[in-house]
DNA sequence: ATTAGCACTCATGTAAGAGGAGTGCTAACA
DNA sequence: TGTTAGCACTCCTCTTACATGAGTGCTAAT
């Protein structure tokens, strides 16, 4: 266990760190107010935190930095979120301005916005729409060969895919088809709509439509689709601007793998309701190794819908990165809990 | 003017350059074979060029570099577009090879194949969606105060807004003017929307419809909305691998640019049709004096529709890029055309 | 238990010098 | 008159050496 001094020092050093990006040596520390210690007196503390695994040295004889483990217990046990001050809150409420909620909109604006107010890269992982419930398909056709479909759920959301039409289709088996699918399908969750269409349209369809295998067969495929939620980053050149980075290589390893999106995508998509922190080599990742992740998840009622994150250096200002999605992700509740209860 | 052996070196130069990109010094010149030529000799004819304004020193003693004014020289009087490789194109027309054309798609697949084939970074434009003319609109209400304004044009396009319904509102009246604005407005260009309505519709709306006044205050809001087209990027980091931005600051600067869009925006929407070259100072913008972009039009007919574009360092593989551009942007047209024509 | 003192380590910055690639100029040559 | 060899000079780059300073660990005194 740590002492009381022993957790002094260790804030100390990791705020001090996050300030200055400079390794923290004895003396200084010293010298901080708060803290009525001689230099070798802190020498000896570090001594044994270093040996415990939470702070480490760069090379012999410099200050030490936080480890991982030492951001870890400091995240765990030492840090409360940081109040906002009436100007954060002001630039957040801004989010949510504009009378009409298109939501695509506010997700965009939430990532530009939070990467502004932190300096570092935003992450936002829009609402699941594949658990929005169809409220109207459309079928519009554009020549005698296509057609676009249109799905619009009772968020408002909508989705479209172009297709080919079934050959030597009639218009009206079209617009009957519609019909039956509007009637059948109004209500159904956007996942299960490739279930329905087989178990209880089909036969509908077999009654009253000519063409009927193709005309299934054309709009099992449209249903198919996959709905991934778009990723929205923000401040994706913030990075450039940390000292940890100086390093071309380096960034250009990180950039590439935030533009790819996969890892990202994997792991923003996977996480478990409330906020998470992830240090470091806790990402499980080689490039990650200097950053961290912290991730909230916005909800409506006990149902998790969607992922906000902020990605920054391992030294990052953790307090005030937790306390504002703390926030938003209120918010972002409160603003879709107000929407999707409107039906 | 030039005399035929000053052709020469000035064309080796800017070759050699692009290639390894270190200055080229009168030695390495006269060794190259296809020039029999002392280096002294070299070193007189490289003055003069130099005084012409074609090269330039780094510093005193250092090798020659190509200048603006040679690289211009370099593209208008001595480039042909390179021959692809069956292999180029084979990766071009893979852009192509889904059956059911799906336009944005499209864009994007040839951002990004362009960036791969270049190892610089694209820029692609949509097509002008403000020219296509509307097929269908349509109006679904989501809950009491909202509904979702879908609008479908000739080419497949969808548009969709949330809007706020009128209070009051009887949902006959908004089907009777849905009706009335497909049967109006049906083949009418986007752009002219907003002009149609208050000439033809509000007129016959004033005939049919009770809430006239904010009916129409509604549509005529709806259809004001500007619709710009997106740009794609393919290969944001690609930059980062090129040695004349080793310099971190540089780099920031130029990605933040990007990222911001605006400067690109106003450069690729208003470029006249055919292939054009825009080297370092002559884009007029501090942050790309040492790059370059070079753009591409495609076109429907006469018509220029959208713009695709390479930006990478000023000692950039022009052949390869321009033959690649002109390539895609002939094939793009193809599709267009095809699909365009298919009404 | 704390601290003053000291020897030691290592990153950083500066200065000096060697090496090398390149230039401009001059004079000789064809 | 155009071409080339030769040479002095410039300046970048790399290495080495050295001084400085921040920081450490350890020991002995308080």
């Amino acid at each position: 266990m740590l002492t009381d001094r022993q957790l002094l020092i260790l804030q100390v050093i990791v705020d001090d760190f996050i300030r200055s990006a400079q390794p923290v040596g004895s003396r200084s520390l010293s010298k901080k107010e708060g803290i009525s210690l001689s230099s070798a007196t802190i020498r000896n503390e570090m001594a044994d935190l270093e040996e415990m695994g939470y702070i480490e040295k760069t090379h012999t004889s410099s200050g030490r930095v936080p480890s991982v483990k030492g951001y870890r217990y400091y995240v765990d046990h030492m840090l409360s979120p940081q109040r906002l001050t009436q100007h954060d809150i002001s630039i957040i409420k801004s989010i949510f301005a504009e009378k009409i909620v298109e939501f695509e909109k506010i997700i965009q604006r939430s990532a530009s916005i939070l990467s502004d107010l932190t300096n570092y890269t935003s992450i936002v992982l829009g609402p699941a729409v594949s658990e929005n419930k169809l409220k109207r398909i459309q079928i519009i056709p554009v020549n005698k060969e296509t057609a676009v479909a249109i799905f619009v759920t009772d968020t408002g959301h909508v989705e479209h895919k172009m297709f080919s039409l079934p050959a030597s289709v009639n218009p009206g088996d079209i617009e009957k088809t519609v019909n039956i699918l509007n009637e059948r399908l109004n209500g159904v969750p956007l996942e299960e709509l490739n279930d329905k269409i087989y178990k209880e349209v089909a036969v509908l369809l077999k009654q009253h439509i000519q063409n009927y295998d193709s005309m299934l067969h054309t709009f099992a495929q449209l249903l198919k689709m996959p709905i991934t939620e778009k990723l929205f980053f923000g401040g994706k050149t913030n990075m450039l601007s940390q000292p940890e980075f100086h390093d071309i290589d380096k960034i250009r390893d990180l950039m590439m793998m935030i533009d790819q999106e996969e890892w990202i995508s994997s792991i923003i998509r996977n996480n478990a309701k409330g906020i998470h922190v992830r240090i470091g080599s806790e990402n499980n990742n080689k490039i990650m190794d200097e950053c961290s992740l912290i991730t909230a998840t916005y909800s409506v009622g006990e149902e998790k819908l969607g992922t906000i994150a902020i990605l920054g250096p391992t030294r990052m200002e953790y307090s005030r990165v937790i306390g504002l999605l703390q926030f938003l992700s209120r918010d972002l509740t409160a603003v879709l809990t107000k929407l999707y209860q409107n039906n």
